[in-house]
DNA sequence: GTCTATAATGAGATAGAC
DNA sequence: GTCTATCTCATTATAGAC
């Protein structure tokens, strides 16, 4: 909390100025797509002084994830905590559980410090590989408690659904929220600027009903789902 | 389609077998985590050689994906077309819709070549990047119209919907999609086992009912939505 | 088509002066 | 903490022999 003596514009400490770049940049180009010196030059540092303090690179990407991973984990268990202490039985509905977890995210996708925005980019980025980015266990472990918390509360919410139902729909939902925040664009071309990446009230109106509604169908008897699947299965013309 | 006229094993030819690296390649590491050399390697051939076919690294990568999205994109479109000629209106229902959809990618993702699933995974990771990947432009181009063409008869299937909800729905069923042929694992982890990243016929016959669902809920009125934001979005305690 | 050789650049990391 | 300087290695790409 010291602040500087002197009265030139304040610039933020040199480590926060290095975090702040990497986070921006590695949520763009992905942690082999930025080098430190891109980094470096961003934040207006030598690059000698990036692993003066970070160390290698690896660890400098642990850094920016373990920076917010705690408190967006907490974010998204206290939304459910609230509603479990709110909720007349004790026991939120399904479409409390499910905002509980969107809005979690979505309000920090949207506010304006923009550095929450690049995080959330960043492990959408990282959910969608298939190997091991450096920061596969440290998310793991971050978020792992969110997930099971998550997925009690839907099973007590709605104890119609079998088990493999339940998860398969919950990755669903976290895959929708991870897209959104992700805000690559592509919804804003696809619809012709008639939706915007950045309107989380409207993503979070229409997935709240949308989940909530997709979820309850599972739980209803369907078809043996033998025909579901074999009626264009079979039509391998090509 | 000349046959070699030794007994040797028949080695498939150069340029192919340094597509197949490259798109398994790829689809691991992205773009910039995979270098020529490794690629080299994996294809058993000198690096020279892969420049000799390619040209510049951006050039492979393009030719990566223009071998298979001319191809995905006409099955996915082909099974449009085919419930649209066999539906008895002409018209095909919601779920005909979201079926043809998903299974179109689908298949392919589970048919014994693994080539089409790595190129699967490599387009779902491209669609993930907030930035110009070197494949944007040849993506659009080649699913521009099979966005185009399965937002209309989604609007024709659910005259009830407004655009925008369309819109932003049909960009959850990609979302979900991708995210399944992706196989990143995280499910099967999260479900401890129970949920198997490559059973298609299971995930087709939740996702089916499940957008179904919750596209219809869209349709519905619902409370102008002034509700749903307030109730969590004012408790900023933290 | 395939190879060796090499050019030209950029990468991550560290040593040591200030 | 910050800087300059440098080390070592990997990268993409090309030239030219076979």
């Amino acid at each position: 909390m010291k602040q500087s003596a002197s009265r030139a514009p304040a610039r933020k400490p040199t480590r926060l100025r290095i975090l702040d770049s990497s986070e921006r940049l590695f949520a763009a180009g992905g942690y082999e797509g930025v080098s430190l010196r891109d980094i470096a030059r961003d934040a207006q540092v030598k690059v000698a002084l990036v692993s003066y303090h970070f160390g290698p690179k690896q660890d400098l990407f642990r850094h920016v994830i373990g920076r917010r991973s705690a408190e967006h984990a907490s974010r998204v268990l206290e939304a459910l905590e609230h509603e479990e202490q709110t909720a007349p039985t004790g026991v939120p509905a399904l479409e409390r559980v499910i905002h509980a977890f969107c809005s979690g995210s979505f309000e920090l996708a949207r506010l304006p410090d923009a550095g929450w925005k690049h995080y959330l980019q960043l492990i959408a980025r990282s959910a969608m590989s298939p190997v091991n980015t450096p920061a596969l266990k440290p998310l793991n472990a971050a978020y792992g408690p969110v997930v099971r918390r998550y997925c009690a509360a839907l099973r007590a919410a709605s104890p119609e659904l079998r088990d493999e139902d339940l998860y398969t729909a919950f990755y669903w939902v976290q895959s929708i929220v991870q897209r959104m925040v992700a805000e690559t664009g592509i919804l804003d071309r696809q619809s012709r600027g008639l939706c915007r990446s950045g309107d989380y009230d409207a993503h979070l109106a229409r997935l709240v009903p949308f989940a909530t509604a997709g979820i309850r169908a599972l739980g209803t008897p369907r078809p043996t789902r033998a025909k579901a699947a074999s009626s264009a299965v079979r039509r391998r013309a090509r």
